[in-house]
DNA sequence: CTTGACTCTGTACTATAGTACGGAGTTTAT
DNA sequence: ATAAACTCCGTACTATAGTACAGAGTCAAG
């Protein structure tokens, strides 16, 4: 095994080093401290933080949601309970959006493989009551 | 009832005037043709597209994606099916990594209710496995 | 018939999320 | 022991998705 230094990390990951060093700037990952000896080591836990966070961000969550949601990972009742409503509140509606897309997609499959041809796709109003969840990207 | 000029039309759709022009720009959304007498009028059509395009924005899908998306909206099935197909799949794997995470905050409150106190909150393994839904943003 | 609110066009600026790169130091493979 | 590959640090550049604004035109209410 070699050791995990910062471009065995980022391969890891899935991102590349630059992005590593960025999200220790914004104070996203912590950085490991520069050994007396030779370069900085990366713990498995950064690599499944970094994964996390790429995941949300295909989910729709900007680096600051995110901030908040890693907030929760090991923060105490008392300061997250009310933080881990609001974003439950917020994810459900995604998945709710989420499925009624699916929902019309589906649909929209099946037509053609029956081949009652030109179906059309009515994706649009599969979003169209009043939303919540609208970006705010603040993260709060 | 007022006429549906621009401003009118941004409020309507939740989004500043800028942010419509923007969206004519780079084609996301058609310009109304200028009427020999007065302003652009917008049709009810484009403010529910202006809407999906928002809310799909905070389901993590880019303006390119959210073009593909868009043209499966009035496209046809020999051309669209494979494309609806591939959305489904990335759609699919959305839900379910909403799903866990939702899982895990609702397990987390739940704990904090029944106050055995300090629980953590193992968000970041809710999504371990191996994604394909970590950012294209290209729309393919 | 003028004043205030709005539109139109174009250009410039901003925030977020990275990427790229130069130059110096470190490590490892031969 | 030296070259190739990598790390480190700082600064600068880029793409995406808007926002802001100046200056001219248009419209509608008093």
């Amino acid at each position: 095994m070699k050791p995990r230094t910062i471009g065995v990390a980022a391969r890891e990951a899935g991102v590349n080093i630059e992005t590593i060093r960025y999200y220790q700037r914004i104070g996203l990952i912590e950085e490991p401290p520069k050994p007396d000896a030779g370069f900085r080591l990366y713990p498995e836990s950064t690599i499944e933080r970094i994964r996390f966070i790429q995941r949300a961000k295909a989910l729709g969550f900007s680096l600051n949601e995110t901030t908040r949601l890693l907030e929760l990972e090991d923060g105490r009742c008392e300061q997250t309970r009310e933080l881990a409503e609001s974003k439950l509140a917020v994810i459900n509606t995604k998945i709710e959006d989420l499925s009624n897309m699916a929902a019309v997609l589906t649909e929209h499959i099946k037509c053609c493989q029956s081949n009652t041809d030109n179906q059309a796709c009515p994706l649009i109003s599969s979003l169209s009551s009043e939303s919540l969840v609208v970006d705010d990207s603040s993260g709060n």
